[in-house]
DNA sequence: CGGACTTGGTTGGTAATACGAACAGTTGTG
DNA sequence: CACAACTGTTCGTATTACCAACCAAGTCCG
């Protein structure tokens, strides 16, 4: 009884093209601020608070190789400090520094100013459906690799 | 009583942890077909049809030089080649080689079939909601910018 | 305790990506 | 023809990203 054989043939398409322009906004917003696009990602996700590099490699889809270069240029670049891990001696977190925090923040507002902008015509009704189908997707691939993105909040450990 | 001023403050992390997915999942299935992302993307783009530079840098959102690299790199590979306009002699349209061809289309497939099974559960009405909500965000950026992706169909030459 | 194994992160080497500036060839215009 | 505008390439540089190899710290097990 489902219909799943033959959907819309633009709903793939508008999710790609979605990601595109969601892609390019990360890109402008980054410039404005003297950031890389993925180092203006890196910074978005600290926000939360401290992050390890695992989690990091995990969140990004990097690995830890690539990882450990992103953080290094952003350390260089002043943006976030690398602080030992009181309970891992060879574990460090990741941290926003003072001026990473101010730039993370901007960035973070003008990526979501500019989409809230452009999702202006969209009622309310069909952004919480939009949301929430996204949602979907989110968990279902979450349940396919058990991995999550661990959205903003307190660091599960799982001690 | 227009409700824009408190949204869902999900909404916009939506969007952005789904464009996530979506880079994650041309990533993979590029990585299947032994392609970097950005070359799926650029086969994936030439399925329509021969495509310009100058169409191809907007398409992408790419620098000129960085494009040719692209194209340089697609080509040493055999993928696309460069085919000379017959109008104007100093353009060239990028065109699909026959393994070119093949694979980008397996690519597209792949991609395609990775977020359907992703949205499976997604009810018909839905989808089309979605699509219809992404295609007014799209033609939103595109009123502003005044530039389309000229989705795959005959290239308009804008005259 | 002590070695085998795992985990967390870095180093080194390489290819690809992306930009800006400068360049050469064409086109169109006056 | 002179000149501006356009199309694509070349050059130099920084960043991104991967893999393999490595060191250091924790864990498991005898």
């Amino acid at each position: 009884m489902v219909t799943t054989n033959e959907p819309v043939p633009g709903f793939t398409e508008a999710l790609v093209r979605l990601a595109h322009l969601v892609q390019q906004v990360y890109g402008e917003v980054a410039r404005e601020h003297d950031l890389t696009p993925q180092q203006a990602q890196l910074l978005c996700l600290l926000i939360g608070g401290p992050v390890g590099m695992t989690e990091l490699t995990r969140a990004l889809h990097l690995e830890k190789s690539s990882l450990t270069g992103l953080v290094d240029r952003a350390e260089r670049r002043g943006l976030v400090a690398r602080v030992r891990d009181s309970r891992d001696r060879r574990a460090c977190l990741i941290e926003l520094t003072g001026e990473g925090t101010r730039t993370a923040v901007l960035a973070h507002d003008g990526v979501t100013r500019q989409l809230e902008t452009l999702a202006a015509d969209l009622p309310a009704e069909h952004r919480e459906l939009v949301a929430s189908a996204i949602g979907g997707i989110l968990a279902e691939h979450t349940s396919r690799t058990g991995r999550a993105w661990s959205a903003p909040g307190p660091h599960r450990q799982g001690g």
